[in-house]
DNA sequence: TGTACATCAGTGAACGCGCGTTCACTGATGTAC
DNA sequence: TGTACATCAGTGAACGCGCGTTCACTGATGTAC
């Protein structure tokens, strides 16, 4: 018997809320953008009333911080799963932030709602606390371990996943919102575009930051 | 005889309303944010009717990309006087992507309105596009010469630029919109944290990107 | 096994809000004669 | 120099809109007995 009941149909009750919502959330951000990701909006895509969402979230807010703590989730699992194709240190580094901007321009207004201060709880919600540091994590034990591969202090390890960071999270959003185009650097995506910047940041097999 | 009446107090026309318009907007972004700047509020705080403004502009969206072009010019003076400050090539560059950052983390909510993806008008309002044109080729500038001085190809100077930029970018969005904060680093004010981030990208007087 | 009942996830109507924009208007200005 | 008039930057009332949120409610569910 589970726990909770799968989405038995024309049942009065849903089944699982909460979820529906947060999918419904985020396929109008993918669709529509951010300006017209409302909280009516959302129930109507979710087939429920207005009214409905206040039984699984307090606030606007609370729906905008679950759907940037999904959205970090999967940035994680997009940075790690570029990481895991390489399997020399420095090459491991890279490919995370050849991740990171591979999600953030495949999905613009998901990347602007977590970043883009709309989120006003994003210390006060610990979901969203916990899955942001989750993601920024994976790029710095990967900054970590290519600095040990190269003989570097661990004192570097903070300024080294800053540049980084720097580094991939501005590609992006200058790709996103200041009409940067790959096509102008004589690549396709966007995630070439990052591999050459970053390559051109590592000299002689060495990380230059 | 001026062409423009400026400001005679008890009249019934404002004299220079569309500037006033713009400084208004200004000053609401810096003190209420960009939730806060509508065109009604605009219109309020330079004391005139809510209709006033749809003389001195189509629309709101008019009216933004103004507010937007003026940041624009103050980033390109921004970056412009931090680059006087020095003489040698490179240091002149890195210089420019300090005034960068801390323009952006002086004026954060003016700099959201520049990048933010909410002005719609980037590319159609000349003047908008003008001003950032400007700012960009500043730094390309700084960065042609930093280039010179060493003796590199000119053909490095697209992948250059668009590092140094994505560099100080990153860095401004992540302290404005990530919880990145000076002190972690050691040191106190977001222009202290450019000029060390700069400063790591650059070993032994050569530039490594 | 059957029934009473507490629980709670839904409904739909209503609230007040500030917004962008439009409209017919009016007062001030500069100019042609 | 004085006056008629075109121009145009203002006014203030009104429009419709979608929003977030609240409310009393109702139907479905699971459980204690």
């Amino acid at each position: 018997m589970p726990v909770r009941q799968v989405r038995k149909s024309h049942s009065y009750h849903h089944g699982d809320l909460r979820d529906a919502l947060v999918a419904s959330a985020r396929a109008i951000l993918e669709r529509e953008g951010l300006d017209a990701l409302s909280l009516r909006e959302t129930a109507r895509r979710a087939g429920v009333s207005q009214a409905a969402p206040y039984h699984h979230f307090a606030d606007k807010q609370a729906l905008l911080a679950a759907v940037a703590a999904k959205g970090f989730e999967e940035l994680t699992a997009a940075m790690q799963s570029r990481m895991e194709l390489e399997s020399v240190p420095l090459a491991r580094f890279t490919a995370t932030g050849v991740g990171y901007v591979a999600f953030a321009t495949r999905y613009p207004a998901l990347f602007a709602l977590m970043f883009g201060g709309i989120v006003e709880k994003l210390s006060s919600d610990p979901d969203l606390l916990t899955a942001s540091v989750c993601a920024y994590n994976v790029l710095q034990d990967a900054a970590r371990h290519a600095l040990s591969s190269e003989g570097r202090s661990e004192a570097d390890l903070p300024m080294t996943s800053l540049t980084a960071w720097s580094l991939v999270h501005g590609l992006s959003k200058l790709i996103l919102e200041a009409e940067v185009s790959p096509a102008n650097y004589g690549v396709k995506t966007s995630e070439e575009l990052a591999a050459l910047m970053l390559g051109k940041t590592v000299a002689g097999d060495k990380l230059t930051y």
